[in-house]
DNA sequence: ACCTGAACACCGTTCAAGT
DNA sequence: ACCTGAACACCGTTCAAGT
């Protein structure tokens, strides 16, 4: 212990809130998490977290908002390779999602409910459009080699972004076991994107 | 007027609690509805719906199993049709699905978060199941009429239940702006499908 | 069997006051 | 600027008691 004097300002509770919220929201899900009980965690006061955020739903539009730039950093990472299959990178950016799903149920279902605000906060709003920017961008891509259908690449986005979301709800329901999900997705992503691809358009 | 006494008992608490709980649900959300206030409204004390959900998890799984049953008996009957164009019966399945989830959007939230519930009621999980049975079956028929490709039906139909969940949710969240729903659903199905169909199997 | 009224242990939010 | 402590108006749930 470096000090045994704790100061009256705790430093860093923005964070710390943050962090304990994340927890206690994996843990326990949104319906049972309590300000007063973070604060009870952290040793402040139960109004400490209000100068931090107003009110609760601050909290969770600043968790969601935490997820999304995170959750674009990882599906940025899958999306990075370059190559010409573009069939794979999206499989890569699908699995990316399907992942942080697994590791963040509570957490990515925030997200979504988050979605549903009707006066989003702007920076919610910008993580999110940065998160699902790699699929249209990939697609976009595809179209300029003639490999991907063409149309609004926005609009074939949305195809595959609704399996993967599908799959999500799926997977976290439990009803495709563990491992048999890197089974499972490609082959079911194949199905879509076989819809998709210019190969199969006349057949 | 019927009669100007009020009886003790209210007779159809029950009843008129579920549809109360319906209303508030789609007109403040989950996260407002309170036992207190659905008592109020109603005019009983804070303290009688006890007997009839003994904690408010029992009116809300109430209130999803009610709702899987409604969602069954609508899908069943856009999966009735019995011709040959599996295609356009699992459209029509999708689509009521659709039109269901448009229709109680908070509803169906609800309906999903009470599947990822530790442990079920019974009468919930059946009712599920029922809802969920049709887009199998379908594939079923369509595989031995050869015009789907072989595979469990169960597995085949995550696809499809994955796309039109996912459809839900962008639908819901208004990214799919009202009638352009009626052009981009079968489109983003007609995707799908074709990658179900034998017709594209080894184009 | 069904409902009431009081009680208990919680909440989120506000606000004057302290450092 | 950041945190505290008391206060306010809510909750869900329990339980003895009424009908």
């Amino acid at each position: 212990m470096k000090s045994a004097t704790r100061p009256y300002h705790h430093g860093n509770l923005r964070q710390e809130l943050l962090r304990a919220a994340e927890a206690a929201l994996e843990a326990r899900g949104v319906q049972q998490l309590s300000l007063r009980e973070l604060s009870r965690e952290l040793g402040v006061s139960h109004a400490s977290p209000q100068r931090h955020f107003p009110t609760k739903q601050d909290l969770l539009n600043a968790l969601a908002t935490a997820g999304f730039q995170r959750f674009d950093s990882i599906a940025a990472k899958a999306a990075a390779a370059s190559g010409q299959n573009f069939h794979a990178r999206l499989t890569k950016v699908a699995l990316a999602h399907l992942g942080f799903a697994l590791k963040h149920p509570a957490l990515l279902a925030l997200m979504f409910e988050a979605k549903r605000q009707p006066a989003m906060p702007p920076e919610l709003l910008t993580a999110l459009h940065a998160a699902f920017s790699h699929i249209p961008r990939i697609l976009k891509e595809g179209q300029d080699a003639g490999k991907i259908v063409p149309g609004d690449p926005y609009r074939l986005a949305l195809t595959i972004g609704a399996v993967v979301q599908g799959l999500v709800a799926i997977s976290i329901d439990g009803k495709i076991k563990g491992d048999s999900l890197k089974v499972i997705v490609p082959e079911i992503l194949g199905h879509v994107l076989n819809g998709l691809g210019t190969s199969k358009l006349k057949a």
